[in-house]
RNA sequence: GGCCCUAUCGUCUAACGGUUAGGACAUCAGCUUUUCAAGCUGGUAAUCCGGGUUCGAUUCCCGGUAGGGUCACCA
């Protein structure tokens, strides 16, 4: 029902410079749209300009996208079509649309003869699929210049061109791009090409409200993936930044966005690239892999786990995974030794088990606990009754510290189920043995 | 400055012209098996201002104000 095979949209990076938030939101939103209607999505390179274009920026930009999972149809370099350029030239200076002009350059390695546009000086009036009706007087932009020469096009000629000879019905482009709207129709009016429906999206914004940019600190897609975020909460979270699919629902797979996105709930005002949230998406996202991939992903991140028992590595696996917001946390973990206590022997600091003379009693208690039932709720049953008659942070904060050595960790029952009962014991008495040492 | 776009909690946002203006992130408080994390419960917090239209405006119109974008032989 909602397929549609004409719809053909387009992202249009130029290759100067590392893709961030600024950019490839546009990307999103244009692939969402194909995608959704059964459309194609089309990549194309815009490297005119052959001072600023970098092979290390078109790499960067093909690598995010493919990391994202935003898969086009096709792929295509804009300098490779200087041949259509030129020949859309020739045919608007035979028809008087354009006209090579003598100049005087104004500025260094300006050209004397360039080629302008014949502005008809009129007005134009588009309607934006987000924005409604918008009108310009193109009076004042007078005749601009198309091309530095017949070989060499410029922005909106080139443009124009490729968007009419692939064949793209709508072009989802940032805000910025919306002055720049009324001189590509006047070229494609010029050149009899249709015009395209046009959907300008709000822009996304840096924390001081202005356009994201890399000198206001936009981070590369590549950074993130290098911080440990998922694709999918990127594409998440870059959706929702000026979208909303109408519910309360924020955490949607990529197949549930293809699914539910829309034009018609597209923010109008800018909005804030807000990396608390982006984390918040993160976690959501990470929780829900499945759980043998989480376990190989822990195990390949801090690979000393893997000598542990298998039932111990299940217990502690939900454990880490609650403190983990992104993969680099793990990173964290393995570079900090966190959990290295279920691996060796924790070196105690004996001030740091406080009030340890309950010790004793507590191994007596543990020791009845059967080998087999030495499970975390087995274990606090047990104890729960003596930790509160004598006080529970009495008993039970020794305990976490004669077993994990830190001052912060996860609760003594589950570290003990985890650590089995043998060390549990081991640890606890080896703690009654250094406070009798310091006595 | 010209032109264009925009305006709901700090942030992202919801609300056929009628809601105690809702949700999420963040924040604060409390609870939970001392600590960390997670979780749960609750709280603080917004319709930029002024005029219209209307029985009734967050919503429609106009004007201010504020913010943003754009004004290249870059894209």
């Amino acid at each position: 029902m909602k397929s549609n095979q004409s719809i053909v949209t387009r992202f249009a990076p130029s290759p100067t410079g590392l893709l961030h938030a600024g950019n490839y939101r546009t990307a999103v939103f244009a692939y969402l749209f194909a995608r959704q209607h059964k459309g194609k999505f089309i990549l194309r390179l815009e490297d005119t300009d052959r001072e600023r274009s970098r092979p290390e920026y078109e790499a960067n930009i093909l690598d995010s996208l493919s990391w994202l999972g935003l898969e086009y149809d096709e792929l295509h370099h804009q300098s490779k079509r200087s041949e259509h350029h030129r020949a859309y030239l020739e045919k608007m200076i035979a028809g008087g649309q354009a006209y090579i002009s003598k100049e005087t350059p104004v500025k260094e390695g300006g050209r004397s003869e360039v080629i302008r546009f014949k502005n008809p000086n009129r007005t134009v009036t588009f309607t934006d699929l987000i924005r409604g009706e918008i009108i310009f007087d193109t009076t004042e932009l007078g005749d601009f210049v198309i091309a530095k020469s017949l070989d060499e096009p410029l922005f909106h000629l080139a443009v124009v061109a490729d968007d009419a000879d692939l064949g793209i019905t709508h072009i989802i482009r940032g805000e910025d791009h919306i002055s720049n709207t009324p001189r590509q129709i006047l070229i494609q009016e010029a050149i009899n090409a249709p015009t395209p429906l046009y959907a300008h999206l709000p822009l996304v914004l840096a924390p001081d409200r202005s356009k994201l940019s890399k000198r206001k600190g936009a981070l590369a897609l590549t950074e993130y993936r290098k911080q440990g975020y998922l694709p999918e909460a990127l594409l998440n979270f870059m959706t929702m930044l000026g979208w909303n699919p109408g519910t309360d629902e924020e955490v949607l797979s990529k197949a549930e966005l293809m699914e539910k996105f829309n034009l018609s709930k597209v923010q109008k005002a800018g909005a804030i690239f807000n990396e608390e949230k982006l984390r918040w998406f993160n976690r959501e996202h990470l929780r829900r892999r499945p759980a043998g991939e989480l376990k190989q992903l822990v195990l390949a991140k801090i690979p000393n786990l893997s000598s542990l028992p298998e039932i111990s590595l299940e217990r502690l696996l939900p454990v880490i995974l609650e403190r983990v917001e992104t993969i680099a946390d793990l990173d964290r973990m393995k570079e900090e030794g966190e959990w290295d206590y279920f691996i060796e022997t924790p070196t105690i600091l004996p001030e740091l088990l406080k009030t340890p003379k309950h010790l004793p009693a507590l191994v007596n208690i543990l020791e009845q606990v059967p080998v087999e039932k030495f499970t975390a709720e087995v274990i606090k049953e047990t104890v729960w009754d003596f930790a509160t008659k004598e006080g529970r942070s009495e008993v039970l904060w020794p305990m976490r510290v004669a077993l994990t050595g830190r001052a912060k960790s996860p609760d003594p029952f589950i570290v003990a189920s985890i650590l089995g009962k043998e060390k549990t014991i081991n640890r606890l008495n080896q703690g009654i043995v250094l406070i009798g040492d310091v006595n």
